[in-house]
DNA sequence: CGTGTGTTTATAAACAATGTC
DNA sequence: GCGACATTGTTTATAAACACA
């Protein structure tokens, strides 16, 4: 029995295979400094907590606390304090913090308006509530790290790993100049520019290959456009514009990669001019999460583990639900589940869909940035099937309850425990091997079930423990949007997190705070 | 405005990246005679037709006619004379012929049975009505190719071409013994066997790449199990026992891509034992045309164009649908269409779906072998959305009809022709951008259009010229199959055809003949 | 005929989950 | 139980073949 492997968070990206292109290594100049003592773990052990901070425990992970930190607050201190009270309290105790900021930060709806600026994207990049975010990376980033390998040119992990962060700070400090007089001299199928790299030490950062998948990038290109489509070549300039390293680095085959990208994801879709003259892109509305660069962007940063410290910065979006039930607690592992779609996980767990009852449709606050997927795609024909009920949900491998790891399907209905492993025949009504009735779940009227979980195989069990929504049409969503930090003193990470109370989606294992509502246990943040 | 690119045929596919291996380029050994004068063009320029053979006139295609030949006359005398003939009209008279034999060759109830042999699939290659065809692939293949260049081991466009026909060759002359004890002795990264090429003829030829993708071998390995499922591991062992180039010569790497298809193509489904202890893939039902290795293969014999006759063998298997409201003639090219989608193409005009109402889905015959797409994902939800006709037949991209090249749209819903170039809203009951509602052809009631052609952008024309069939359960099919062969004289092609008087989806611009009902006009096929 | 655009397949690889030893 | 390793599954990147405007 196998789970669908979790999807990596592009935190962890994989290393792309596109050249690192023998820049000497960049990522190095920051950390000039060798090891000093400024762990913060050590020096803030028995540290006072600063006036005006709020501890409060998590509503249902036992480790877990909830801080609230006043604006003048020194985050370093509150760090340093509460991994020393974790560490102290062990495993009994809790070792995790969400940290928030008391002034509510609600500053969320200016995302993924309808009327926003044609070309908007790059320079709000710290115009979000990451300012703070981006001050604790700076202070981190100019402390020393210690104990951080001799650095190798090759890309290594620790090099990988700070690569993001550095390549967001630069982000967030320059401003690109587009050089649209470029051209593509070369073939794509031959190699680049190979530039000289004594350029300066900004302009050899923003040379760096952005953590970014294609399809992020593409996301980001049309979404930064008021009327969300572009042509190819719109683009090709738009990436050229914000990753220069694709203008000045990468070998041309980086748009065959684009094409492909367009061409392979359903989320991306090809419309015609009225005169039929142009064909531009566009993505499918409801597959369109409205990512944009200056909302969507995330850092690691891991220190040295030697310094007793790993201080791993993340950046996430996690949306709460509101106006929906509260799911019951999400298992952490669900045992002897079969390997699922991942796709079908993250429809439910890590992929939330925008609210359609909003008029504008581009006006659904982007959730879960973890990731960029195609979410179109993965729900495939299911978002369009509320009026058939009967073969909506349909998925291809079946999930089970952590109560019934390996028992016969228990709680399936009768009517499909019967002659397993036969082929289904395709009846007018029911037309797929595993389409069965789907399980409802006792919800509203006006909140039809979702089932995203809920159509099994023949010899599946019923995940009955999900909260189960019919369509993303019948959520709502404020796009409220909380900043947080996560504390996790069991393995010393600094997690990074933007809140979106509207709704969630987190099946994150390392803290359990998925589908809570802050605003309805946090006063402030009303 | 671009259309569409054609879907290219298997028969011309494209060369395949993996290693032709250094096999001394085995696909010369049956040429070793040199250039003799045996071109029936020349030979048979004035030759009278053997008796018995009927030439008429082809319904529709005024320079196309249909010859059906007695099985006693000698096809190659045939073939030159009709050579003779077409190239004696030039363009004003026929220059393609349909060839026919007169004796019906109605055996085709056996493909894709339901109860068929458990492994069934390599054991009939020849076992169709292809051993005709075979025998003029033979005859031909016996043929001296003159003008051939000399032997190129990189695997040139020539040998490329005669490597199907041969592959297929042997592969009809030869059993295969599976080796299961064999095991994979590499990573999936490392190197292949680097095996010694001094086996026999034969066994060289089984290692030669078949023109197979991985996607058409996956359905060929899923469809040969009554079952219809396999595991990993069993789709891997039927590759290697039915193609020995997997076994014996490929990279390791091959089993990634075999799991890479898998995976990418909606088409595929994983399964899970009730048991929950095995996962197992199968073919989505609607998207399984039951392709299998016995009844799917195409060969591809280019003779040197020097010699006055280049003749091209291939074999396609064209359905003409009956039962059916026979379309309007076909368009040899549409005039400004814009590109459109392959999958769309394909949906009507080379990816016709099995006959849902048969009980046995897989009792469906398969048609058009030409290649061995993902249906599935092509079609999308289409298929699903009979019952929300508001919604269905979305498709990226308009077509228009050949009547108005670059108007603005005048044949579209006034209520679609405003707005073009906004976003389109997204209301509870439309959906998508382009979604709007599809203009359906006076299909009757039984027959529901399918308006696979129906839906475009707002800013197209619909495409009223096209047969529209609701869904393909609505259609019925026999499953009778016809051989034939096309002689075009214009380019001295011959194609070896396969008619399924079922039903048709036949967008070959080379010979019109889609949509032909043959058992209508032809007596002696009734 | 060359270029740009679009579609599809192949291949490699990163990564995750799980099974096995 | 645990760790090393193999198997299975998912996803992204890259190259390329090919079609076609
Ligand atoms: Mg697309
Ligand atoms: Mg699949």
């Amino acid at each position: 029995m196998r789970r669908s492997p979790r999807r990596p968070l592009i935190l962890k990206r994989r290393k792309l295979p596109f050249q690192q292109n023998d820049l000497p290594a960049a990522e190095s100049q920051n950390q000039s400094g060798p090891p000093a003592s400024k762990e913060p773990s050590k020096s803030a052990s028995s540290q006072c907590f600063p006036d005006g901070i709020r501890i409060m425990d998590h509503p249902s992970k036992s480790d877990t606390q909830v801080v609230v930190i006043p604006k003048t607050a020194d985050l370093q201190s509150v760090i340093g304090a509460l991994t020393a009270k974790g560490k102290e309290c062990g495993e009994q105790g809790p070792n995790k913090f969400i940290l928030l900021s008391g002034n509510g930060s609600r500053d969320s709806g200016g995302f993924c308006q309808p009327a926003a600026q044609e070309e908007h994207a790059s320079t709000q990049i710290a115009a979000l509530q990451t300012v703070k975010a981006e001050t604790i990376l700076d202070s981190l980033d100019a402390k020393p790290l210690t104990g951080i390998k001799p650095l190798n040119k090759d890309g290594g992990p620790l090099d990988d790993s700070l690569t993001n962060i550095q390549w967001l700070g630069k982000m967030s400090t320059c401003t690109f100049e587009a050089d649209p007089s470029k051209q593509m001299p070369l073939k794509e199928n031959q190699n680049p520019p190979a530039q000289t790299f004594q350029v300066s030490s900004v302009q050899q950062a923003m040379a760096e290959r952005p953590p970014y998948s294609y399809m992020a990038m593409i996301q980001f290109a049309i979404n930064s456009r008021k009327s969300r489509r572009m042509t190819l070549k719109e683009i090709y300039m738009w990436i050229e514009e914000h990753f220069p390293y694709y203008r000045d680095v990468a070998k041309p085959g980086w748009k065959n990669s684009i094409r492909h990208n367009l061409s392979l994801h359903k989320m991306f879709i090809r419309e015609t001019s009225p005169d039929g003259k142009v064909s531009f892109w566009t993505i499918r509305p409801e597959a369109n999460r409205c990512l944009t660069l200056d909302q969507v962007y995330k850092v690691t940063l891991v220190m040295s583990p030697l310094k007793n410290l790993k201080v791993e910065v993340k950046e996430e979006q996690i949306c709460v639900p509101i106006k929906c039930e509260t799911p019951k607690s999400t298992p952490k592992r669900q045992a002897s589940c079969s390997r699922r779609k991942q796709c079908l996980v993250r429809s439910l767990h890590e992929e939330p869909i925008l609210c359609p009852d909003n008029t504008f449709f581009d006006s659904g606050v982007a959730s879960d940035v973890s990731t960029f997927q195609d979410i179109y795609t993965e729900l495939d024909e299911h978002h369009y099937r509320q009026d058939s009920p009967d073969r909506e949900f349909s998925f291809k491998t079946p999930i089970k309850s952590s109560s019934h790891i390996s028992s016969s399907t228990p709680s399936k209905p009768p009517s499909n425990v019967l002659e397993p492993w036969k082929v289904t025949p395709v009846g007018k009504g029911s037309q797929s091997v595993l389409d069965f009735s789907p399980i409802r779940t006792p919800g509203g009227p006006a909140v039809t079930p979702r089932h995203d979980y809920t159509t099994f195989s023949f010899n599946s069990t019923p995940f009955k423990d999900w909260p189960l929504f019919s369509s993303p049409r019948e959520l709502s969503c404020s796009g409220e949007l909380l900043q947080g930090l996560v504390l996790d003193t069991m393995n010393d990470s600094l997690s990074k997190i933007l809140v979106d109370i509207s709704f969630s989606a987190l099946d994150d294992e390392d803290f359990g705070m998925a589908n809570i509502s802050w605003s309805e246990f946090i006063p402030q943040f009303k």
